[in-house]
Order: structure tokens, then C-alpha cells, then sequence
DNA sequence: TCTGGGGTCCTAGGACCC
DNA sequence: TCTGGGGTCCTAGGACCC
């Protein structure tokens, strides 16, 4: 049995590139929310010099001057292209982890080389997006054989007992799954720069080193699996809806849009997940990297007598939670919701202590749900998410919602 | 002028209990 | 005046991932 790792190529680009064709001759990036880093690129793009993460700012110069396609991220349609990857590998075997929007984890019995690629022709057959292949004994070493695997011909490659020495040889340390910038300074410093030499670091020197995840690490780099492949994902325990604004708010009733914004969102999402939250968390900050003006950022939290998940019942909370942080004179650039504790929603959870008017907001929140779920996202909104939104995080360059929305599909001709 | 968003896990240390 | 030891639970902060 052998464990593979499918990773889409510059998976954000690629979709792009897949309903836009003349994006396939221009070297692309896409941005974060509000326009402000790079957080996908096309190899070309690599090429030239743009970095992962980098802000947009830093790097207009090169962008310019190479006629780079720079796009705001449209999650729509990279979500939509997740599931048909995902529903794709599928076809191959059941045994899938998602790992991420763009990589999933499969094990394969037989022949896994072969049936890498297979799955690579056939994934790009059916949805047009290059995906490379990974194959080892544990997760940590198939890491390793994607990233070989991205620059090999054919897109597969595998790492086995005959190679994984020389491999591990020449990868830096700070390249190994699970070790960031953090764990790679103190590893360097210890003179461990290679894999290599990280594999075959005494493993209790690893986990004093790097807590337990050191230890895994070594294991895994050894041949040893200990991160199986998950086939169910585990229950989500919190649940965060956040944002940058376009531009800053100062006003407590702009303020008080914002957040309330972002309870109805992750409200939202907490019902369509059908959990409900015993915790809300709200935060509001300055720009940290305005140097003229003190930072301020501050947060509230509030126990929930009982999970809910009533929009109305945590719009109270969080709004609550916002203007006890809000201080006048101050310049907040960003704010978040966090519902956290999350249990299932069943109907005792929730309703065993609701009177009448509990239940009919209940309802309310499902009716409202159900509307926007039928005729699009805020056809019908509630009054504390505002109207005019000057805040609202920038996109100026979103591509079509193209697999997602009848009004933008592809037209040809 | 311009710097993302959403998650998880681990550990140390304090509070509290017997 | 002397002043234990062991256990659990919780939280904040830090690390990692994509």
C-alpha cells in the first residue's frame, strides 16, 4: 500500500487559466482579500520574482513591467473546482483525505506509479487542471515526492527506500512538511540544515526540540507512519468569519455594520454545518503597520448560556462584545467574529430552555436561509448588516463566478 | 496609498481541589 | 513556626498548515 499526494498546480491560477484562455500566455497572480498580497502564482510569475505572500505594493514595479495578470480571489469558483477535483479522485478509490482546497491524500493498493498516472491524464481531462503526484510509505515523505513530482516530467514521482537517502540529502530542512520558519531557525542553529539530518536526529532530542510534531516528523521522514490518512474529517471546533476593510472605519455605527456583518455570515455557515456555538469571540484592531498612530486591538469574548445558532440571538452578543471594545478616535482597519465550542445542533442542545419567542426567531433564521439559499446569497438581509458597506473589502479584479451563478456562466461566440 | 483569511494542535503555567 | 504532593482543568500564546 502505498500513500499518494495530488496537489494542484498553482491551483488559484490554474482555475482562472481554465475558463480564461488568454490568461494561459500572460504570467498571473492572485490576490488575498482586499487586492493586498500575492497568494497564488503561475510559474511564470515565479520566475520573475514574485514571492509567496508578497504584498501587492512591494512588487508593482515587476508586475508592470511584465504584463502580469493580477486577479482578486473569487472563491466561488476555486471552491466549485475543489469539489470536482475531489469528486474526481474519488473514482480511483474512496480511501481520499481532503487535506486542503487543492491537495487530498489517497492510498493505493497495486500499482501506484501507474495508477498516478492515470489519475493525472484523467483529472485534467475532466477538469482541465494540472495536478502533480507524490508517492511514499508515510504522508511527510509523499510531501516530499509532490514537490519533486512538480518538477519532474510526466508530474509523478516516488520516493522509496532505494532514493529517499540521496533526496532527503538535498533538501533544506525548512522545506520539510511541518517545519516553519520558527522550527528551521532553531534547527539550523543546531546545525541541522538538511532532511537528511533531521531523519536521523535522535528522535526524544526532536520532541524537546520541537514538541511532540518534531517527533512525528522524524518518524514519518524514517518510514514510519503515524499521521494516518483521515477518511472522515474530524468535527470542526471553532468557526471565524473576518475581514480587512476597504478603507478605514471610525464610526461605531460602521463599525457595528461590520461585525454584524460577519455574525450573519458565520451564522450562516454554523447552520449549514448544523452546529450550534457556546462561545462568541469579537475583535477589532487598528492598522499594525501604521507607525504614526498607536495601535489599538483589543477583544471580548461571551459565554452562551445555551448553544444557538439564532442569527438574532448572536447578533445581541457580538454587537454587545463590539461596543464595549470601540473606543472614538481611533482608525480600526479590521474586525472578526469567532463562534467557538461548537456542538451539534440538535433540537435538545438548543431548544430545551427556549420560550415562544426563542422559537420564532428560530425560524426566522431558517426562513432567511432557506430564501437566499433559493433566489442568491442577501436577497433578503437583515438591518444590522447596513446598506451602503463604505468599508467593504476591495475585489476591483474578480473574475466570473463561472461554475457557480447562471448570470456568469462562459459565453462563446 | 497599498500588508489575507481560516483553521488545528501543543505546552506552560495558574487556579483549584483533595 | 513549621508549611506536601499529586491531579485536573482551563487559557493564552506560539507554532504549524494551506
Amino acid at each position: 500500500m502505498a500513500i499518494l499526494l495530488a496537489d494542484c498546480n498553482n491551483f488559484y491560477v490554474s482555475c482562472e487559466r481554465v475558463f480564461d484562455p488568454k490568461l494561459r500566455k500572460r504570467p498571473v497572480v492572485v490576490l488575498s482579500n482586499n487586492d493586498g498580497c500575492v497568494v497564488a502564482r503561475s510559474n511564470s510569475a515565479k520566475k520573475l520574482g514574485i514571492t509567496m505572500g508578497i504584498p501587492l505594493f512591494k512588487v508593482r514595479d515587476i508586475v508592470d513591467a511584465n504584463n502580469i495578470a493580477t486577479l482578486s480571489s473569487n472563491y466561488a469558483l476555486y471552491g466549485d473546482m475543489s469539489a470536482r477535483v475531489m469528486g474526481a479522485l474519488r473514482e480511483f478509490t474512496p480511501e481520499v483525505e481532503e487535506y486542503s482546497i487543492d491537495e487530498a491524500f489517497l492510498s493505493i493498493d497495486g500499482d501506484a506509479d501507474r495508477a498516478a498516472r492515470e489519475i493525472r491524464l484523467k483529472l485534467y481531462k475532466w477538469t482541465g487542471l494540472p495536478v502533480s503526484i507524490g508517492i511514499a510509505q508515510t504522508k511527510a515523505l509523499a510531501k516530499v515526492a509532490n514537490h519533486l513530482a512538480k518538477k519532474a516530467d510526466g508530474g509523478v514521482y516516488a520516493v522509496t527506500g532505494g532514493n529517499v537517502e540521496v533526496i532527503l540529502d538535498s533538501l533544506p530542512v525548512g522545506e520539510v512538511w511541518g517545519v516553519g520558519r520558527q522550527y528551521e531557525k532553531a534547527l539550523r542553529s543546531r546545525g541541522i540544515e538538511s532532511a537528511l539530518q533531521l531523519r536521523n536526529m535522535e528522535v526524544g532530542r526532536a520532541r524537546r526540540l520541537l514538541t511532540v510534531a518534531g517527533a512525528r516528523i522524524v518518524e514519518e521522514l524514517r518510514g514510519t507512519s503515524c499521521m494516518p490518512i483521515e477518511l472522515a474529517p474530524p468535527a470542526r471546533k471553532s468557526m471565524v468569519c473576518s475581514r480587512t476593510f476597504g478603507r478605514t472605519v471610525e464610526t461605531l455605527r460602521e463599525l457595528r455594520e461590520a461585525v454584524g456583518t460577519f455574525t450573519i455570515s458565520a451564522a450562516e455557515k454554523l447552520r449549514r454545518h448544523g452546529l450550534a456555538t457556546s462561545a462568541v469571540s469579537v475583535w477589532i484592531s487598528t492598522n499594525p503597520f501604521t507607525l504614526d498612530e498607536p495601535h489599538y486591538s483589543n477583544s471580548a469574548t461571551a459565554e452562551v448560556a445555551f448553544p444557538t445558532d439564532s442569527t438574532h440571538e448572536l447578533l445581541g452578543l457580538t454587537l454587545a462584545a463590539c461596543e464595549s471594545l470601540y473606543r472614538a478616535e481611533r482608525k480600526y482597519k479590521k474586525a472578526g467574529v469567532m463562534f467557538a465550542g461548537l456542538v451539534p445542533a440538535s433540537p435538545i442542545t438548543i431548544r430545551m430552555f427556549d420560550d415562544e419567542r426563542g422559537q420564532r426567531l428560530q425560524r426566522v433564521s431558517e426562513a432567511v436561509d432557506k430564501i437566499n439559499r433559493k433566489h442568491g446569497r442577501d436577497t433578503i438581509r437583515f438591518a444590522a448588516s447596513g446598506l451602503k458597506c463604505g468599508w467593504q473589502t476591495r475585489a476591483d479584479r474578480r473574475s466570473r463566478r463561472y461554475t457557480t451563478n447562471w448570470g456568469e456562466l462562459v459565453t462563446v461566440g
